[in-house]
Formats: structure tokens, sequence, C-alpha cells
DNA sequence: CTTAATTGTCAAAATTTCGTCAAATTTCGT
DNA sequence: ACGAAATTTGACGAAATTTTGACAATTAAG
């Protein structure tokens, strides 16, 4: 199980966080106080979301004293949104940034897509076999007899969300949402096109169409 | 998958509860208006969580108003504690209470509960046996005997519809509203056709009619 | 039995939705 | 900054569905 060291000084917020990365089975611990974070970094955490904005505290400079102590993925949360706060927070070790207001869901997609692709975390994948196909999404890579099929980013996200929620049917709005992000905006039309990339991609290989178009509602992975 | 439907006006904290939902494995949608949640009850959610004290709604008279086209939980949101606004919140039709600020934790606990309980809604919505036939909303596929027979966009609508109120019957008018919606314009004859064709399909595979006539009303679906 | 009302049937028209393609735009690595 | 890859957009035809309307069949009532 993954830990996770919520850093904020909204207690209000990083309950919710902390609430939500439970239920989605992580190991959150909340500090509203800098002193509080430096005590919790004895828990190891796997990953930091670092609130950069706090009253009493430099956030950038914070951050900076903490890398020295741990190597695990850290994240900002903050309302700042220049160029250059960016900058600075990637100068101060930060890895990813994320910006208030933000959606669960990207929360809980980052911190997800940091623990994959940090190599310090364990190497156990998450693999899915359907119908000859390997899917494994640690790695980010499908596979069909030995050969590797390369998807694009988006391709694979949808594959990704298509088989994990193998057998149901999506509309296409809720396709986007899933993978594009709440809040995106956009045509959920650009859909159609992905699918079919997917679709010529994996039918070129394995001989047979993985998706089924729920005509006038969506698609779904054949199960 | 069950459909939740979020009535708030807050439109960061019904996207906060959005995602929580929708990662915990629900299917939310969210209204910021009372009129949004009215055209989304055409979704048929499975339980509905309601702010009653939007600044321009009367939340219990709209919840009262609700209460009239679904049975499903109805679980309020809300800042009052007074014991007398929880009785009114129960005597106008409503399931549950939280108070705000509540924890994430504890409304999937709360929604979860209520899912388990209403057996009915379980077991009615997501798979239905009905002589043989294995209806399966979430993935909108109707078997028998481990053949899968297809039906369009608006032919499995109207099965949901009234396989879900087995025994009732319904005039067309009335069947019309329910699929296609309340504000739907359009001629009811449309059902005669479709009606033709479901009863085709399941009677080629299963030899059985399982719509029934009531001349002079409308149709049900023979329990 | 006859009639009026209601429902069932059928084929064709109208509409919606989907798949495809090429081109435009953005992103990314060098 | 440049070129390559990825993403997005828009248009179009094809395919499937939905709707329509005319007519046949059935039912209820007198």
């Amino acid at each position: 199980m993954y830990k996770i060291l919520i850093v904020d000084d909204e207690p209000m917020l990083t309950s919710l966080l902390c609430d939500h990365l439970r239920d989605c089975g992580y190991q959150p611990f909340e500090a509203n106080s800098a002193r509080k974070a430096f005590e919790l970094l004895s828990e190891k955490p796997d990953l930091i979301l670092l609130d950069i904005n706090m009253p009493d505290t430099d956030g950038l400079e914070f951050c900076r004293t903490i890398r020295g102590e741990v190597t695990c993925p850290i994240v900002f949360l903050t309302a700042r949104i220049s160029e250059q706060d960016m900058l600075n927070g990637f100068m101060n070790g930060g890895d990813d940034y994320i910006t208030k207001p933000f959606s669960l869901t990207e929360v809980t997609a980052r911190i997800a897509a940091h623990l994959r692709r940090d190599e310090r975390t364990r190497t156990n994948l998450i693999n899915i076999n359907s119908g000859g196909l390997s899917v494994d999404l640690s790695t980010r890579t499908v596979g069909y007899k030995g050969e590797e099929i390369k998807f694009s980013k988006r391709e694979f996200d949808i594959i990704d969300f298509l088989i994990t929620n193998a057998g149901q049917v999506f509309e296409r709005e809720r396709l986007y949402e899933a993978v594009w992000g709440l809040d995106a905006e956009g045509d959920s039309a650009v859909i159609k096109e992905h699918i079919r990339k997917i679709r010529k991609k994996l039918l070129d290989v394995t001989g047979s169409d993985f998706i089924e178009t729920v005509w006038g509602v969506g698609y779904k992975w054949k199960k």
C-alpha cells in the first residue's frame, strides 16, 4: 500500500483528500504544518502532495529541504499559475504541479502516474490478459504473441480505461471525461478517431476487434 | 454500475463529489440547478444526493416533486442540523441526512449502505431475470440460454423501462415520456413499431411473448 | 353482424450515428 | 527553431436506426 503525505494548512482540504485517497486504496497522512510534515517524513511516504502557498511557510524552501530527506515524487498543489512559479517549483525539487481548484480525479490520476513511473517503487505489473492480448498498465505496453503493439498516450489511456472496465458501455462523453479529465473542454468526437486508430493497430496485428460499438450509446471492451 | 445524481448549486463541490464517486466505481451525474436535475432524472439514478439549501430552489418542495418521479433513495446534503429540519426532510420523501461539512468517506459509506439496503433497486436495476431471460442494464445486453439477443438503443430503453416496472401497465403516451424524455415532442405511435420489433426478436429466440397488450390502455411486461 | 376504435404489420422515407479520410493544429524531441 | 509524431478538427458517405404513413387485422360494443 502506497503512503502519501499531504501537506496543506487547510484542514478541510487535507481531510477531503485523505478520505479520497484512502478510498482509492492509499494510506494518506495529513500535515497541517511544516513541523508536522517533517515528523511524518519518518513514515517514508511514497509520494508527497505539497501546498506551496502556506501562510507561515515558504513552500519552495520547504520543498528544497525535504528533497534532501526523501527521493519520492513531490507534487505541488497551488493556486499560482505563472510559468515562473512553475519553473521555480521544478528547480526546487518538485516533480509535478497541480493548480487549484483541481479535480480529485486529476489528483489521483497524477498520483497513480507518478507512482507507476517511479522506478524506486516496486515494479509490480498490473497485467491484464484479454483474448491473447497482454496489457501492462505499469509499463503501458500492449503485447500480442511476444510482439509489442505501440500506442500513443491517448490511445493507451483509452485502452486502459476501457479494459479495466471491460464489458461496461461508456458514452463518448463519459469516456472523454474519464480520459481527458472532468474539466477538460473539447469535443468528444475525437474519440471516434482514437478508437479507429486503436482498432486498426489491434486488427493489423491480432486480426480481431476488441472494441464493440453499442450503437446510439457508446463503446465497450469486449469481454 | 450504480448511477448517482448529485444536486447542488456549488460546482466545485459537485465536481469533487463526482470525481470521488466515479473513482469509487459509481456513475455520477451533476446538476447545479433544479432544472438540470429534472432533466437528469431521465438517466434513472439509483440514488440522489440533494442539497436542500440551494438559493433559488426550495429543496424540500423539490424533493417532494421528484419523489413523484423516482423511487430511489434520496440523501440530503445540508448545513441545517435542527431536529425539525430533519423531520421535515423525512416527511418530504428523504431517506437520509448528511450535514456539511461532511467527509467523503461518510458519504460513500452511506451511499453504499443505502444501495445495499435497497434490495429491490439492486436486483431490479442491474441484473434481471425474467422467464429465462437475463437483462443486464450496465452492459445493455439481453441473453437467453447463453445466446445474446441484440437490441437497438430505443428498443433496449423500452425493455429497460418495462422490465424494471414489470407487471405495471403503461399507456403509450406514458411510455413515450419515460423513454424519450418528458420534454420530447413527437408521436407516441412509434412505440407500436418498436414493440413489434422487440416482440419479434424475443419471439424468434425464446419462442414466447414477454409483452402483453392491455387493450385500450397500453403495454406491460409479463411477470 | 356491423361498426368504430384500437392495435399490428409492412415498406419506404427521414434522421441519426458512425467510420473514414485528409488536412490543420499542437506537442515533443533534437 | 525545426521536423516528426501525436492530437484534433471538419467534412463526407455509409450504415443503422428511427420515424412515418398507409393499410390490414383485431377487439369491444351496439
